[in-house]
RNA sequence: GGGCCAUUAGCUCAGGUGGUCAGAGCACAGACCUGAUAAGUCUGGGGUCCGUGGUUCGAGUCCACGAUGGCCCA
């Protein structure tokens, strides 16, 4: 081997790797095409070039237009909220969502991506009134609500430049300057336009749902903030009350037993909601009881089940009947609402959520309902139901045609003429606790602690209370939700029919409306004397009204501004004025495929054609199910009913749905906890590519996933810093060849390792493309690393050689042509991965060459397979090799006989003949690899182990017991070749009359002497331990090579320098050793000559020892 | 209280349809190799595959119940 001429390697980070025009650094004189690549880089220094040559050149436009005439790729944006600054699981989901659209741009797709922005709703408003520090609803309206929405509106872009900064850092490629913005007044037209489609064919209504509601605040509070104020160990009332009953309505089973003082019992902790009260729910399946108490005579119809704890004093069970029966039987009130003046409305249609007043019925009597919520863990089995407080109890209401009776205001005082009324709801428990104990319907009174939600901001109980609101009616596609749903594909799968699925299946009408401020005004207009309601479609629509005020076309479409539009009543001529609500903002993120093109208005073509709706892929976090997924989904299906399938569901064809990001601990990230990982962090210190490989490789995306900074950089170690150094040793060695890529050549090449890396190649690309074509960037990225491991660790290790010999033969080129395609080719796999060091590697190696080639990376196609050079047989007989070689490796290991020193033999005993056959067309390599004169075959490992057999007595005991000792003593006596091979066959033997299980053995190996062997399924590799004076000369040769190497190093030399070497020694043997091998340690080490003498005085020294010998050796530059 | 997911080595994770599946990487320790050198290779220790039952000739793998954690709802 001879080493070449060569320029020093440039230690300075390159600050020109993307120009490819620029001239070579001053002093280097590279006779290659390529800007050198030192292996010391700082990835974001590269990266934030790169992000330079980006933008300058447009290349993210030009990637998507020069696709344009392809079929279309559509991605929604999931619309993030800008008041607050972007963290690490936004990373996650803007980097799931950029390699999709980026693969398809590269295999042909014209695919357009459009940002978004979030800009309504509560949590915008809460921010506004910290600052503002406004406590309730009626601060707000004090403050004004033009002032108001006006800072929403200043406040929602608070982060923006953050969120472009980080977008544009880790390089998702979106059209940040065209973003839809939620709050423009088109789109909100395009909300009032859908809206009116649904309610022309009634899918719009206006009803009650019941909502945590705080009485101070006046407002209703999101399920978030329920969440923030729940307290444990909340004192409450635990009253059992006595409701009479009517005996005339009693089952048949039960009449014969009624008396007057028989009563349904049941149990309550917010006494209340008892003026409420106009139903006991049972449940229909379980036993009730009808119970005497012994004491006083009365009688009391309770749950079977809960007759024990409730009823605590002496009783006989007299009757017994299941709940079913008991539906239909009717009770007194304990407060008539007709007494008291509160107005009585009820459900008069059975399953319609639509109230009436009814008139006072000559003796008032409530029912008893059977209801699925009605369980036997507590209480009496017997539920109080009062539909204006509870969900459930409303829902019961609805489906039983109940009462509805209200005695509580907003404030959470009571009206009419109760005693209490006037007092706030929870100081009224005593009252009328108190006053039923008098009237004798109180059973049992007592005090529990259970967790109880209070409003966040100032700790008032809340009340579950029915309010008014307005609904879009989903249940009537219920069906269509869960069709079209079957149509989506879910990543990971379980979504489909886990918990999306689960969720439509229990598909209840959606509340759309919010009692707030800075949203999209509700366009519903109501008469201020006869109640009509009209829904406005549009702009137009409102200023074509018959005596239209105080619109003008200039009008944000924003409360209090289009509170003042009024226009004439089209059926009496009063007055119409918009009612006060706004919409659900995620109602503005479920329109946002029509909404963001202002469609029906503008862009019908890009709707109607199909290019942006529906999207191919839409990507979000694990908790949008219940968010923007199911908005998406209910949207589109309520759309496509009232569009007659014009616009049809489902709006999205492909979902990854992303697991949270935990911190190392595997908690919850969250500024509270101070655990929060600051993005930039990471960025700064690895690079974006770090972070994105990372997200990629490390799990599938819909794990939750634990992270730390650590794993990022595990991330650059494992993958990033092994490709890096495979490239920059190409650059190297290419440049100091002055070699350039050429026309391919026609023929495959010669040699195997280049036609096994190929192959290994082409399958990586089929394989890469398929993984993406199925949404599955992990296992992409995992195919990614094994390639980018064998490339490095096999194929470059192996071909080192050939890289380095003098003479340009046509071996060497097709070497550097064939780890040539396999990293351009790797920067187009990578290009949708690692965006930046995919350009870096692309800039460098093909654009220097070739000016003609697309300017980026990200503008050419993507890698496609050549079935041709794929040799699946080559791929197993190298892989094979590979682990003979481990296998030997560790056979010397064995026998502490180093790699250096050369042995006489490698013997392989291969279980198969077909691996034989594999492995001896690889002989050469395994030679190199384990440093070897000859590798031989045997047929069986017999030739290279002996088998030591031993009883297992952990197994044997149990069985033999007292006989241990003869059977133990059998089979050290027995053959042991023979045992072994029938207990590996999992034989049954036996032996003296003993029978053997082949686990009663304990098979064990020993090297015969002469060698040192390592085994796995496949394969027993032995080497031969003999080191002859010849070899351990050898030996020692190689050995004074690697010091005389070090030490030119030490001294600063450069690769091309040429020495003298000088040595000292008392020893005769190593004096031989340089007579013996002079030539091949001159070789080797560029030394023009070796002389016994000692160092010059300029000359590099060191004293060594070798085994145990010392030598003083001195190097020092000739010439 | 309900639903979905996760639980495999100290850490991060692989382990289609039950049959060498007890693995990889990192970390740790020891050794090796090396002009890709602030890389690389090999070896080793370390695990009741969360627990308990069940189905089966056979269970990280299927079923039931439970525990812990995450998320979404009550």
């Amino acid at each position: 081997m001879s080493k070449k001429p060569s320029p020093e390697q440039p230690e300075d980070d390159r600050d020109d790797a993307l120009d490819a025009d620029a001239a070579t650094p001053a002093g280097v004189a590279a006779r290659g095409p390529f800007a050198p690549v030192s292996s010391k880089v700082s990835f974001p220094k590269q990266e934030e070039r790169i992000l330079a040559l980006w933008k300058e050149a447009g290349v993210f436009r030009k990637s998507v237009e020069q696709r344009r005439g392809g079929p279309q790729f559509t991605l929604f944006e999931g619309p993030p909220t800008a008041n607050g600054s972007p963290g690490i699981h936004h990373v996650l989901s803007r980097v799931f969502k950029d390699i999709m659209p980026r693969f398809k741009t590269m295999q042909g797709f014209h695919a357009p991506r459009r940002a978004g922005w979030d800009t309504h709703g509560l949590p915008v408003e809460l921010e506004v009134e910290k600052e503002l520090l406004l406590k309730s609803k009626p601060d707000i309206e004090a403050y004004g609500v033009e002032k108001f929405n006006e800072r929403c509106r200043a406040s929602v872009f608070r982060y923006v430049k953050d969120w472009e900064r980080m977008t544009d850092r880790v390089a998702y490629w979106t059209d940040l300057q065209d973003a839809y913005v939620t709050y423009d007044n088109r789109y909100i037209e395009t909300a009032w336009w859908i809206v009116k489609q649904l309610w022309d064919i009634g899918l719009v209504y206006e009803g009650r749902r019941v909502a945590p509601h705080c009485p101070r605040c006046g407002t209703t509070l999101s399920s978030h903030e329920v969440a923030l104020g729940y307290a444990e160990d909340t004192p409450d009332p635990s009253v059992y009350i006595k409701f009479q009953v009517d005996a005339t309505t009693a089952p048949a089973a039960l009449q014969a037993h009624i008396n007057p003082t028989t009563y349904l019992l049941a149990w309550t902790t917010t006494p209340w909601t008892l003026p409420g009260n106009s139903g006991l729910s049972v449940s229909a399946k379980d036993a009730y009881a009808l119970v005497r108490l012994t004491k006083s005579g009365e009688q009391l119809i309770l749950a079977h089940a809960r007759v024990k704890d409730a009823v605590r004093e002496e009783h006989t069970v007299l009757a017994q009947v299941d709940g079913a029966a008991l539906e239909g039987m009717r009770y007194r009130p304990l407060y008539n609402p007709f007494d008291y003046g509160v107005d009585v409305l009820q459900f008069t249609t059975p399953g319609v959520a639509s109230l009436n007043p009814v008139p006072a019925p000559p003796s008032l009597t409530y029912p008893v309902i059977t209801a699925g919520f009605v369980t036997m863990d507590d209480g009496t089995g017997i539920v109080h139901t009062s539909p204006p407080f509870g969900q459930d109890d409303y829902e019961a209401g609805v489906a039983h045609g109940l009462m509805f009776v209200q005695p509580v205001k907003l404030d959470g005082t009571f009206l009419g003429s109760y005693k209490w009324a006037g007092k706030f709801v929870k100081n009224a428990d005593d009252a009328i606790a108190a006053d039923l104990k008098e009237r004798g319907l109180l059973y049992r009174r007592e005090t529990i602690k259970h967790t109880y939600p209070f409003c966040w901001r100032c700790s008032t109980p809340l009340l579950y209370y029915a309010k008014s609101s307005w609904y879009l009616r989903t249940t009537a596609v219920k069906d269509r939700l869960l069709e079209a749903n079957e149509a989506i594909a879910w990543y990971p799968e379980h979504i489909k029919s886990g918990r999306f699925g689960e969720w439509l299946k229990g598909n209840i009408d959606w509340a759309v409306s919010r009692e707030r401020y800075w949203g999209t005004p509700w366009p519903v207009w109501q008469c201020r004397d006869c109640h009509h309601q009209e829904v406005i479609g549009s702009r137009d629509d409102l200023a074509g009204k018959r005596g239209v005020k105080n619109y003008a076309p200039e009008l944000d479409l924003h409360r209090p501004y289009v509170d003042a539009v009024t226009f004439d009543c089209a059926a009496c001529g009063g007055t119409m004025q918009r009612v006060p609500e706004v919409m659900d903002a995620w109602f503005d993120s479920g329109i946002m495929p029509l909404a963001q093109w202002h469609y029906p208005f503008e862009h019908r073509d890009l709707i109607e054609g199909g290019a942006w709706y529906p999207a191919d892929f839409i990507c979000e976090a694990i908790d949008q199910t219940r968010g923007w997924f199911y908005s998406l989904h209910a949207v589109a299906a309520l759309l496509e009913k009232a569009t007659d399938g014009k616009i049809a569901a489902p709006s999205y064809k492909n979902v990854i749905c992303l697991g949270h990001i935990l911190d190392s601990k595997g908690e919850k990230m969250s500024k509270s906890r101070g655990n929060v990982v600051n993005p930039w962090d990471v960025i700064n210190a690895h690079g974006a590519d770090a972070i994105r490989w990372y997200l990629y490789a490390a799990s599938p995306p819909g794990n939750s996933r634990r992270f730390s900074t650590q794993l990022v950089a595990e991330a650059v170690r494992t993958f990033i810093l092994p490709l890096w150094n495979t490239y920059s040793f190409f650059v190297t060695y290419a440049n100091l060849d002055g070699w350039r890529p050429g026309a391919a050549p026609a023929a495959p090449p010669a040699a195997e390792l280049d036609r096994w890396v190929l192959s290994r190649l082409h399958t990586l690309i089929a394989g890469v493309t398929l993984s993406l074509e199925t949404y599955d960037p992990n296992a992409a990225s995992r195919k990614i690393e094994a390639f980018v491991e064998d490339l490095s660790n096999w194929y470059v290790r192996r071909s080192r050689r050939r890289f380095w010999k003098g003479e340009n033969d046509a071996d060497k080129l097709a070497a550097y042509a064939t780890l040539y395609e396999c990293l351009t080719t790797l920067a187009g796999l990578l290009a949708p991965f690692t965006p930046f060091l995919a350009e870096e590697i692309y800039q460098n190696l093909v654009r220097s060459v070739q000016p003609s080639a697309p300017e980026s990376v990200h503008l050419t196609d993507y890698p496609k397979t050549d079935l041709a050079k794929i040799d699946a047989a080559l791929i197993r007989e190298v892989d094979l090799t590979i682990r003979a070689v481990s296998l030997g490796r560790a056979a010397r290991s064995k026998a502490k006989l180093r790699v250096r020193q050369p042995l006489q033999a490698l013997v392989i005993a291969p279980r198969a003949a077909a691996d034989r056959d594999a492995l001896e067309r690889h002989v050469a390599h395994l030679r190199e690899e384990l440093n070897i004169k000859e590798v031989r075959f045997v047929a069986g490992e017999e030739a290279l182990v002996a088998y030591q057999v031993k009883g297992n007595p952990a197994k044997l005991g149990p069985k033999h017991g007292p006989q241990m000792g003869k059977v133990m003593g059998a089979i050290a006596k027995a053959d042991a070749a023979a045992l072994a091979r029938q207990a590996r066959a999992g034989a049954t033997i036996t032996l003296d009359g003993f029978t053997l299980a082949p686990d009663d053995l304990a098979v064990g190996t020993v090297d015969k002497p002469g060698y040192a062997t390592a085994a796995d399924p496949a394969l027993t590799v032995a080497v031969t331990t003999d080191v002859t004076p010849e070899l351990a000369a050898e030996g020692t040769a190689r050995e004074l090579v690697h010091r005389i190497q070090t030490m030119r190093r030490a001294a600063g030399f450069a690769i091309s320098d040429r020495i003298a070497v000088t040595f000292q020694t008392q020893d005769e043997t190593l004096a031989r050793v340089f007579a013996l091998h002079g030539d091949a340690i001159r070789t080797e080490t560029l030394a023009d000559r070796i002389e016994r003498a000692a160092p010059p005085g300029d000359a590099y020294r060191e004293e060594v020892r070798l085994d145990d010998v010392a030598v003083l050796l001195g190097v020092g530059r000739v010439g």
